[in-house]
Order: structure tokens, then sequence, then C-alpha cells
DNA sequence: CGGGATCCTCTATGATACTG
DNA sequence: CAGTATCATAGAGGATCCCG
């Protein structure tokens, strides 16, 4: 049987992820991005925040990440921006339709890291001692 | 009231990763690294493979990126490693516990960013139209 | 086959300063 | 306030060769 990528990705392999160039990389690669994943998470639910509240949520982000961050998320149509003409500026953010549905998966593996944390710095000191000893 | 990232964590917000100091960040950017997403998909469901076999199915790593990236789940208790001590060397990775339910997680946002592939693509480009226009 | 060791190239990220 | 512009750097990622 051939087993070309292609073969594979139709017949057995729900995930063209896997194949180098599926469009949907990139998505992944955004979704998963660092400040992404915890801007996502900040704005759940509906949030609507400005600029410096995400600022200060999202902590330890630079206004250069956020603004990027940010803006790859609008273009994506993950997240919206509200700018009120007004000074001074006044800009609001929120998660589209499509960005809610995303941000639930993306928490769904914050929380789950979070839950996991103990066991997982458990298992790295277990490691780590393996190999220096 | 104080306002420490310690006091308004266990106050009101559920997620910590929001916070600078918490170590579940650095679980969660192990997990969204670019290999790592992949290598978890691609080891799903109890799949054994070897390093040759995640080397073709995960396209485009590199031999050092996809060890590095299996020695850093490994690290986190998420991939298990089972080497026999044959010529040439046999050794194959399947997931722990723990990384089975990472894997479902990071699974479930593969999948959507596939399936939601296309919309992001128009809504890429009516961004980029609206900014060239 | 499954890596380890090296060297090299970018890109992501940051610090700082400036602006409408 | 909400960014943009600039400069600088660590680390991600890749190519290649080597070894048990």
């Amino acid at each position: 049987m051939t087993d070309t990528p292609a073969a594979r990705g139709a017949a057995t392999l729900p995930f063209d992820a896997l194949s180098a160039d599926c469009p949907s990389r990139s998505v992944v690669d955004r979704l998963t991005s660092r400040w992404g994943v915890l801007v996502l998470a900040a704005l759940r639910r509906g949030r609507v925040m400005r600029f410096s509240e995400l600022r200060r949520t999202v902590e330890g982000v630079s206004e250069k990440m956020l603004a990027q961050t940010l803006q790859g998320l609008e273009r994506e149509g993950l997240v919206h921006r509200e700018a009120r003409p007004v000074v001074p500026p006044h800009v609001e953010y929120t998660l589209t339709p499509s960005g809610e549905e995303a941000a639930v998966l993306v928490i769904g593996l914050v929380s789950w890291a979070e839950a996991n944390t103990e066991a997982i710095v458990r298992a790295r000191a277990s490691y780590d001692g393996r190999r220096t000893a």
C-alpha cells in the first residue's frame, strides 16, 4: 500500500496538521503562541478589555508583544477591536464568536496544566534526578 | 486589600497562568510548543512509535527538534521512552496516562483549527484587504 | 537507528523612546 | 491611552557530521 502523507491523510489520519503544508498548522501556531493563549484566556466569556487592562492582566507581556498578538488574533477573526475616536484613545477588545470557541479549548489546556502543575514539577525532579545520578 | 498576584489568584482569578510567576505557565508553554503539539497529536490513543517513525509522521521536524521535544515531554512525564538495548538501537515512545489527558486537549485544539481553517483564511484576507485599501 | 555535538541563521521577544 | 519605531539579544530551529 502506498504510504504517502496524502494517502494516509485521506485514509486514516484525521490530523492534516501533521503534514507540513497544511494551513491549519499556522492557525495552531498562532492559537498556541505564548501570548495568544493568555490573551484568549483573559478575554474569555464576553469580557471587554482595554489595551492597558490586558497589559495588566496578562502579566509580563510587553506593549509590543501585546499589540502584535492582538493584531494577529484580530487578523484570524478571533478578536474584535472596537476603537472609539476620542481623545485620549479608547479601544476595547472582545472575542468574536469564533474566538470564544477557540478560547474554550485553550482554557481547557491551561486549566489542565494548572491542575497538573504539581505532578509535572514532581516528574521533572524525578527525571532530573535520574539523569544527574 | 492587598493586590498581589497570589491574593487575586485565590480570590477571583481561576487562571494563575495569567500571573507571571506561576509555574503552570512553563507547562503551558511546553504543551503548546510548536512541535510538542504535533508530537502529542501523533502519539494519541496508545500509539507506539519509534523515533524515525515520528520523524516521518510529524512532517518538517528536524532530528534535533524531535529529540529535544521528546526529551522535554518525557521530563514533564507526558511521554514514556522505552529503549531496548539492541543494535541497531530500538526505542519506542508512548504517551503516559498524563500525556493522554493532555493529548486529548491538544487534539481538540488542532481539530478545531482544522475545521475552521477556511473561515480563518477568509478572515485574514478580509483583514488584509481592509488594511491595504 | 537514535541520537549527541557543533555551528549557524533567524525569529520571537524585550527595553526604550516617540507620537496622535 | 494606545499604540509605532528602533535597536538589541536569547533562544528556537535547522544543517551537518559523528558515534555506539
